[in-house]
RNA sequence: GGAGAGGUGGCAGAGUCUGGUCGAAUGCGCCGCACUCGAAAUGCGGUGUUCGCGUAAGUGAACCGGGGGUUCGAAUCCCUUCCUCUCCGCCA
């Protein structure tokens, strides 16, 4: 959510950098509804001095046994008129903070400035891109071949979208996500958490996901709850409402959790296997920082997301995201991806952002200081999702008779360094 | 799912029956000052958030889980909802 001071101070730069992000806003009507919501409120609280100060006179009156009947008659139509008043109120704030709530943050000065995804800015790679002496094969024949996925079965259980991890499969997904999780811990200072994979509709607000994408998620109506479509939703709203102390930053939490998806609208693309689907499992660090340390943090973050890849040895490749493919909440981001040498194309796997003080603003997280209450900043990245990173594995480890390497930090985890048929 | 108890400031905890100088006693904590070589103890003072108006000093409103109602006036009465705890039932 944006601040409100700040779209009155100043809306045409704001809303011009909201329009890098493509799409047209309209703060003229806020601005409006802000200024009739001012007004009123002063007409209000001066009407409500009014009858505090004659009530008190009523309470005295009474108890000195004085007749207060004339006051009392006028109160009464002050009252009246008051209560009027705060129906459009609430009515005129509540319009407002709908308005508010459907802005999107506006991209952080550092944010290339692009039309497309095409104007995405390489910023690092690492890794070799392997070769192989014979035509590498895609992740899905292997991984059928190996019994490691039945995406056939999850389709007969859940629909399309919702694998089935048999064997060695289910084994190396159980493996990725132990690594990921202990690495986190151990090496990089986070504390882990175990969210709950509902959430109502507060908690989806505060981090951005409603009321514009709620199209995107799984709703239980009769619970009123929400499907987490990644575990930043739970575990930034932990501190929901809190004031946070200065002295606990940076607070940093990582999570495994199962991930729901609709994916509303993009039916039939980079569908293949297990590169989009309706349920997947990630594991994402979430943080809570000071404002003057967030990007610092976020680039610390990237970083800790990089060594997972590093770990595995995998081929990956660092891109900065344009303003117009930053999405709703972020002022900053930058996706890891994966090179995989069967689908031949490089695979998101990690999403890492820095939402500044909106999400904060919008879940109401501060942190107080010597000058007063201040929101605090949040960013967030996955640290990595596991069904593209399973491509990767199987893909770039595959050998020429159909078995695939394990990764020799997965080994430990695995129990063996190759699986084959 | 059934029955009961309760949700008050950073924390503990009064106030609710009997509506009115209650944004709220008291204790603890925290900050400042005094005393002290220093500390502890003690004493004194201060100590919430949000939204308005104001350059500021200041000032007005709102907030006692959330929402609504009664009333001139609600922490206090009524309705509703959420949450916590205890007991019973069911259950991985």
């Amino acid at each position: 959510m944006l601040d409100i001071k700040e779209i009155r101070i100043n809306p045409e730069l704001i809303r011009q950098r909201i329009e890098t992000k493509n799409g047209k806003i309209d703060l003229e009507a806020l601005l409006v509804l802000d200024n009739k919501r001012r007004t009123l409120s002063k007409e209000t609280d001066d009407m409500k001095y009014q009858r505090n100060t004659v009530s008190q006179a009523i309470s005295l009156k009474k108890r000195n046994k004085e007749d207060a009947a004339a006051e009392i008659a006028d109160m009464q139509k002050l009252s009246t008129r008051i209560k009027e008043n705060d129906i459009e109120l609430s009515s005129l704030s509540q319009k407002l903070k709908n308005q508010l709530l459907a802005i999107p943050n506006y991209p952080s000065l550092n944010t290339p400035v692009g039309k497309s995804e095409a104007d995405n800015v390489e910023i690092s790679s690492w890794g070799v891109i392997p070769k192989f002496d014979f035509e590498p094969k895609d992740h899905l024949g292997i991984a059928e071949k190996l019994k490691m996925l039945d995406l056939k079965r999850g389709a007969k259980i859940s629909g399309s979208g919702f694998p089935l991890y048999t064997g060695w499969g289910a084994r190396l997904e159980r493996a990725l996500i132990n690594f990921m999780l202990d690495l986190h811990i151990t090496e990089h200072g986070y504390t882990e958490i175990f969210p709950p994979y509902l959430v109502h509709s507060d908690s989806a607000t505060g981090t951005g996901q409603l009321p514009k994408l709620a199209d995107d998620m799984y709703y239980l109506k009769e619970d009123d709850l929400w499907l987490i479509p990644t575990a930043e939703v739970p575990v930034t709203n932990m501190h929901r409402d809190e004031v946070l102390s200065s002295a606990d930053f940076p607070i940093k939490y990582v999570a495994f959790s199962g991930c729901f998806r609709r994916e509303a609208g993009s039916y039939g693309k980079d569908t293949r296997g297990l590169q989009r689907l309706h349920q997947f499992n990630k594991v994402e660090m979430v943080q809570f920082v000071h404002p003057d340390k967030s990007y610092e943090a976020w680039e610390t973050l990237i970083g800790n997301a990089e060594t997972v890849l590093q770990k595995l040895e995998l081929p990956y490749r660092v891109l900065e995201l344009c303003t117009a493919d930053l999405s709703f909440a972020a002022a900053r981001c930058r996706d890891i991806e994966l090179w995989a040498p069967g689908c031949k194309k490089w695979l998101e796997v990690s999403s890492c952002s820095n939402f500044e003080d909106f999400q904060a603003r919008r879940a109401n997280i501060r942190y107080k200081d010597d000058s007063g209450m201040h929101f605090v900043h949040t960013i967030n990245g996955s640290g990595v999702a596991t069904p593209r990173l399973m491509i990767a594995i199987i893909e770039n480890y595959q050998q020429s008779d159909g078995s695939i390497l394990i990764p020799k930090v997965l080994q430990s985890y695995m129990g063996t360094d190759k699986i084959q048929i």
